[in-house]
DNA sequence: GTTGAAATTAGTACGAA
DNA sequence: TTCGTACTAATTTCAAC
């Protein structure tokens, strides 16, 4: 089974939560970022893009690969030329108590490529990815809606997929000035359209079961 | 840039095309099967759980780069390690003519991670990846809002990733009856909880502006 | 599509800086 | 720690079958 989380009493480690083994620098986050681009790159000219030795780079190498930095290699495959060129989003809204059941279900269905606990007005979002539009349709009536812990779902589809990084580091992003802790964020950023949506606040509109 | 579109026309082929190029026989999708599971397996190895010679192997493997099937080798990486442990959801809502803008400012935000074109009430959905929760703000007001094409947007904050898949093949499926074309999906299904949201229907509320 | 042997490259160990 | 080198094991290439 291909589940991320780490068996802390069932739930992964909340988001946030940075460097419980390795201290990483910044000749680590290089290495992550060649193999991220190149998952095959040999280590030999792994060491010389980054600019280190061949043994040093074997040793960092095997210390992600140990600490679970970097928790696996896989191959990005066109989903359309495997026969799989149909994607659906699923928000499922789970009864709170019934979660363990929906998880081992989520398992057992192959079709299930991610799912994510989310805040907002659902509880959970599944992406799947099926041959034809209507197996979105069978997945969700009879696959879905015959797990007790599913209150409701909501479905959409994708039509394109713009973009997908393998994954962002942060030394990708342009350096920002680091905000003291007392500090909170700027209250006098023009909020208008936009909206966040809190579990709390969001959950609140769907308890009416 | 990581762009996962292929560039007929600015937007990528629909889901649902398959088999443009190589023809994809029962070999290539175990060879596909295994390659997610481990990206760095040696072709050797991958012949030898695949079950065919180690020549074979290579021929085959180099197909699956050339036509696309395989788009990219990649190392998955454990994010908060990295320090990137805040994940969120953004639903955008995107002015339909400046669609070409959008895409322009996304390719920009390194912390968007992926981002997919949807049916339903919003018209995409991007996942960023940030060290802060607060920096998910600042990206939504300041960077988000000030783009002219984006007229709403709706957040929510991932608290944990239950399940990732490398991708799924149709081998993965159980085998499914095949349905005729002019049959339609089996009416007789209890939909209740169930709900689809289609282009035209979810657009519709957010027509008021 | 397969096998086997040559050339190349990868992975390991260890002493020195 | 990191580097450089040498040594051993494995992989890739390429030939003939």
């Amino acid at each position: 089974m291909s589940d991320i989380s780490r068996d802390h009493g069932g739930r992964g480690a909340p988001p946030g939560r940075i460097g419980i083994g390795l201290e990483l620098d910044s000749t680590h986050l290089k290495i992550l970022e060649v193999l991220r681009e190149n998952g095959r790159i040999s280590v030999a000219a792994l060491a010389e893009r980054v600019g280190i030795s061949r043994a040093n780079a074997y040793t960092r190498f095997e210390a992600l690969r140990a600490d679970g930095a970097i928790k696996r290699f896989t191959a990005e495959i066109d989903h359309g030329r495997a026969g799989l060129g149909i994607t659906a989003l699923i928000f499922v809204t789970v009864r709170q108590v019934m979660w363990r059941q929906f998880r081992a279900e989520l398992a057992r269905m192959p079709e299930v490529e991610y799912c994510a606990i989310t805040t907002g007005q659902h509880d959970a979002m599944i992406q799947v990815r099926v041959s034809d539009v209507s197996e979105v349709h069978t997945l969700v009536t009879d696959r879905l809606a015959n797990i007790p812990a599913v209150k409701a779902t909501e479905t959409v589809f994708i039509l394109d997929e713009v973009m997908r990084r393998p994954y962002v580091l942060p030394s990708d992003q342009r350096p920002r000035p680091r905000r003291q802790p007392q500090e909170s964020a700027p209250a006098d950023v023009p909020l208008g359209k936009m909206r966040f949506v809190g579990a709390a606040e969001g959950r609140a509109a769907l308890r009416k079961d």
